[in-house]
DNA sequence: GGCATTTTTAGCATTACGTCA
DNA sequence: ATTGACGTAATGCTAAAAATG
């Protein structure tokens, strides 16, 4: 049994919504829930430094949440794999802002009939989302896609309502003002199902994030990217703990069935000593041994015969022959590792060969 | 280029919160 | 209503890598 699980070393782009055209009208995915911010105040971009400090990043976190709340209805995206697209509703699509070869630049120039590719301004909560994906962008990468990029979505019907989606928002909110006047609690906001099952699918992709990535995940589900970078790291330590479950498992079975069989051969060995103690003639049997070669340091197989017993084997052949029988049976399972193939220097072949 | 210092990041252990039976 | 178990978001620390002077 082996467990293979990539998880991916080397940051490359999500390519799982790369193929999403190809599974454009199927759709994609989960039902994604975006909570739309208010509009973005001046003061949020003053403290949208993630990165700078400890501090400042706290600082930008609480800030992101207070504007967690709007009126504006929630996006919803949907990545429940190939559900229906509802006519009603125009068709979405959810792509990671990073890859811009799959971004519609502009409204209306969408490269799929029937999808309006929408200009992430038009959002008012996303248009915040960029002001300070632009400030860290801006630190992060001066040549980042991020600031520029046009996220393609749009609002589409799922299992989940609007309202609902407005709800969590409001709850988020309401608890994150709380704990802000608390000041001191731990904040833990539970993310919702959607958020998990895209941040999910992200991660099958992409195992670790770069900043560029962090930040536009961030945006797109509406959390700080603090929350991104976290889930992330609680999701690499499940997938290790996952694997070392399922490695101890292994080696435990690998265990059992080890001393299974060392209990076996054991028996085995018990037998074949009664037999060589009942049987005298066992010891004429020809001795493999395994030897050296001292030129090239091979392990070659040698065949030497006992000369004084040649009589005694003549007279017993029927026995010898069980006996071999007997012997190389044990001997195969008392050594199932590979076969040493039979050895012969290349000198000596050549020379075999002449002669 | 080599070095010292600072910053960033991932990993890890742990804590604390939310949910459910 | 309470409680304990569980899952998981969040925190703090460390070491290594990367960036900077």
């Amino acid at each position: 049994m082996e467990l293979a699980l990539s998880l991916g070393d080397a940051p490359k782009p999500f390519t799982f919504l790369d193929r999403t055209p190809k599974v454009s009208n199927k759709d994609l995915g989960f039902c994604m829930g975006l909570g739309s911010g208010s509009g973005g105040s001046s003061d949020d971009k003053t403290v949208s430094r993630e990165g700078d400090d400890g501090i400042d990043r706290r600082e930008v976190i609480r800030d992101e949440g207070e504007r967690r709340v709007s009126s504006d209805p929630p996006v919803q995206l949907e990545l429940l794999p190939f559900s229906p697209v509802p006519r009603s509703h125009p068709p979405m699509q959810l792509r990671f802002p990073w890859l811009t070869d799959n971004l519609v630049s502009e409204p209306g120039s969408s490269d799929e009939p029937g999808r309006s590719g929408l200009n992430v301004n038009r959002f008012a909560a996303v248009a915040t989302a960029t002001e300070e994906a632009d400030d860290g962008a801006a630190l992060s990468s001066p040549n980042s896609t991020v600031s520029s990029f046009q996220m393609d979505f749009c609002v589409r019907n799922s299992g989940r309502t609007k309202r609902d989606l407005e709800i969590d928002a409001e709850r988020a909110c309401s608890r994150a003002s709380d704990d802000d006047e608390n000041g001191s609690t731990r904040k833990k906001l539970r993310l919702s199902k959607d958020q998990s099952a895209f941040l999910e699918e992200s991660f099958k992709e992409h195992s670790t994030l770069n900043p560029k990535q962090k930040l536009a995940l961030a945006k797109q589900l509406n959390l700080r990217p603090r929350q991104v970078e976290v889930w992330f790291q609680n999701r690499r330590a499940r997938t290790k703990l996952k694997q070392t479950e399922v490695d101890c498992e292994y080696l435990k079975r690998c265990c059992e069935t080890l001393t299974q069989e060392n209990r076996r051969l054991q028996k085995e060995l018990q037998e074949l000593r009664a037999l060589k103690t009942s049987q005298p003639f066992y010891m004429q049997l020809p001795a493999t041994t395994l030897t050296m070669c001292p030129s090239c340091e091979r392990v070659a197989t040698t065949t030497t015969t006992t000369t004084n017993s040649s009589n005694a084997a003549t007279n017993a052949t029927a026995t010898t022959a069980q006996n071999a029988a007997a012997l190389s049976l044990s001997k195969a399972r008392l050594y199932p590792f590979p076969q040493v193939q039979p050895h012969m220097h290349p000198q000596a072949q050549t020379h075999q060969a002449a002669s």
